[in-house]
DNA sequence: CTTTTAGGAATGAATATTCATTCCGCATAT
DNA sequence: ATATGCGGAATGAATATTCATTCCTAAAAG
């Protein structure tokens, strides 16, 4: 199989950012884990902070889209769109487990460029407008969206942390009462 | 008035581990902070790792002491539980904006010894117990308790994150109905 | 078909920088 | 005068980054 270093670089760097951290990997760490030269490295990549950055782009980008993707047709239907929202989210980590927690734990770090704050302040726009349209219709309890996103938001990181730490198992029957709790948090009673 | 250096060694510490992480914080810069030669330090911790343990544990043990203090009476009222827990947690915070952040952003690092982890173990197990008697009772959803903890959990550290960076403010009658929203995604339906 | 050769890719040792830790001289108190 | 606490420069280890060299591949020449 022929694979690509840069792509073998990005891989080791996510899954080393995820586990120790940005401050806490080194360059010759990820150069080992992807089997490659620690000067091999700065042939596509302009130094640590620009590898950092593009591969955050690249994981809040395929967030972004996954989440977007069969957005349901059906615009007044919050409780579908929250379903379609915590499921896509769901197998966003189920196609890279380390993912998440690598956005969630440097989303609100010094070394993110403009262009990394950007995307991650477009995406959660996204979300905020979701929830706002459901206040309006009455649906979702009349709280800062913020807020409504922190609660759901909070709830599945800290989830899949747990399963990450195999102190959780996911089964698809947990996942549907999960989402049927986040849901139960945040509509109007 | 008369400042202990130890003391202000930890605060600086907690600032600057809350906000840039463990590998991010040296300890020139927490000397800058606490206005403390970088050789004081090593006067009162045996070295950095130290440090962070025992400013870990410090204040694992008041979380842990804030959340069981004055608990309610009546031990078969689980929604009497939750509300205390929850504002018992809030006041934590208030008492330290940054300390809960420091916790949940390093409770699973490989840095923590022995006994920081056993804290924070001995901790989500006091949780755990008072979880799984209201599953019992019947009054909580029938999840795994560390789900049904991730889900409050991970709801509050989240919204305290965006409180830090001035994006929600909070007012007594917000924390009121997040409560009653953390409330609603884990009781029995 | 084999050999030569050019150019890009990869390497890892060398360099420059940053950091944790140590150490020594100064100041303050006893 | 001695002891104690302190600061911050000095040290050495760890780290990011660079660079001279080697390695590959693929096309050109024989």
């Amino acid at each position: 199989m022929i694979t690509n270093k840069r792509d073998d670089v990005l891989e080791a760097a996510l899954l080393l950012f995820a586990e120790r951290g940005f401050d806490g990997t080194t360059i010759p760490m990820i150069a080992d884990k992807a089997k490659v030269g620690a000067g091999t490295i700065y042939r596509y990549f302009e130094n640590k902070e620009a590898l950092f950055n593009t591969l955050f782009q690249y994981w809040v980008t395929r967030l972004s889209e996954i989440v977007k993707d069969n957005f349901p047709s059906d615009l007044t239907n919050i409780r579908l769109h929250h379903r379609h929202i915590f499921f896509q989210i769901i197998q966003f980590v189920n196609h890279n487990e380390h993912a998440l927690h690598f956005i969630d734990s440097h989303c609100s770090t010094h070394y993110l460029d403009e262009k990394s704050q950007k995307l991650f302040a477009d995406f959660l726009e996204f979300l905020r407008s979701i929830l706002e349209k459901g206040k309006e219709q009455g649906d979702i309890c009349s709280l800062p969206a913020d807020a409504l996103i922190a609660i759901v938001y909070g709830a599945i990181v800290q989830l899949f942390k747990l399963m990450r730490m195999n102190i959780l198992e996911e089964t698809p029957e947990l996942l549907v009462n999960i989402e049927e709790c986040c849901w139960n948090a945040i509509k109007a009673h």
